[in-house]
DNA sequence: CCCCATTGGTTGCGCGTGCAAGTAATCTCG
DNA sequence: CGAGATTACTTGCACGCGCAACCAATGGGG
């Protein structure tokens, strides 16, 4: 008779978060998979040149770059050094500000980008089809008002974007 | 009077994929923090911890363990490695299959976990203060809906669980 | 005008991870 | 029963990341 009480092992909340983290894990991992399979861009690099593609010139400040991914302005250093390293970005000086470099999309980063944007709507199409319009809009709100739990700010920019971030 | 056409440079879809990421970045990043600032186990050991504690006999194989949680078996290894080290988990040989060892809650460990769980659920309320019973619960079938659409298995087994994970 | 605090970016370092290969035990089936 | 396939776990290796330290360039007050 002693059983040292069942605590709150169990708490719908942690189900909750399980869920999300459950949800999240999968999704990435599915759509980086497909990207893959279909020789495009890695999900990283698939979130900062989209970023750029919408971005006024096709560039934005590293500072800037980093705040609106997941990595830290270390990781994007990083990151950048990569993607110049396979011809898709390139770092340009500022002319008004010496300490600032931006990175911008080459011809053939808006190329991949451009080509990488239509397969992975169309995979993210498929793993959502069991979702109405109306069922979509309200897990946007939902997820939306959890976001601005942690991030008061966020809301503006033009919306989040990011799409399979590793 | 050109602008290469707008591509779909913007779907619904990426924006909820975009939610959705970071709905899980700051919820993780948030119960990291509040659990170290609180001196309980990391994250990632909490989540071990917690499955273990739900498991008979407070202890599971290390592949069962594996899969359950979002590390490979050699991330696990690792993971253990780490927790045996602290003293919270200990490996216990399997007598009826000499391959297979068991990670075992040591009394330390049920301790630190028994402690974690109430504070960590705690902090989950706070954050989830905006949110009706209602709400939740809504979110709970939109994620778990998500969440099938990958893992059709998964369903089953007590339910997920997870918690603040790396 | 110059010194100092601040900002932008990169680099050294250590860590945690996955993949692939390796070892050991178990199972299968001829 | 015994060779080959399979399963459980661990290890070598390489990589990407964040943190903290670092250098360079700005921008305010004295």
């Amino acid at each position: 008779m002693a059983e040292p009480a069942a605590v709150d092992e169990t708490s719908p909340l942690l189900t909750t978060v399980g869920l999300l983290v459950e949800a999240h894990a999968g999704l990435v991992t599915a759509a980086e998979q497909r990207l893959q399979a279909e020789g495009h861009v890695s999900g990283q690099a698939f979130e900062i040149l989209l970023r750029l593609l919408r971005s006024p010139e096709h560039r934005l400040r590293m500072t800037d770059l980093a705040a609106q991914t997941t990595l830290t302005a270390s990781g994007l250093t990083r990151a950048v050094d990569r993607l110049e390293r396979t011809g898709l970005v390139t770092r340009e000086a500022c002319a008004s500000d010496r300490r600032v470099s931006y990175a911008a999309l080459t011809p053939d980063g808006e190329d991949a980008i451009r080509r990488a944007v239509p397969a992975h709507v169309a995979h993210l199409e498929e793993l959502f089809a069991g979702f109405g319009d109306d069922e979509r809009a309200e897990l946007d709100r939902l997820l939306r008002r959890l976001r601005d739990t942690f991030n008061p700010e966020a809301a503006r920019a033009s919306e989040p974007v990011d799409a399979p971030p590793a």
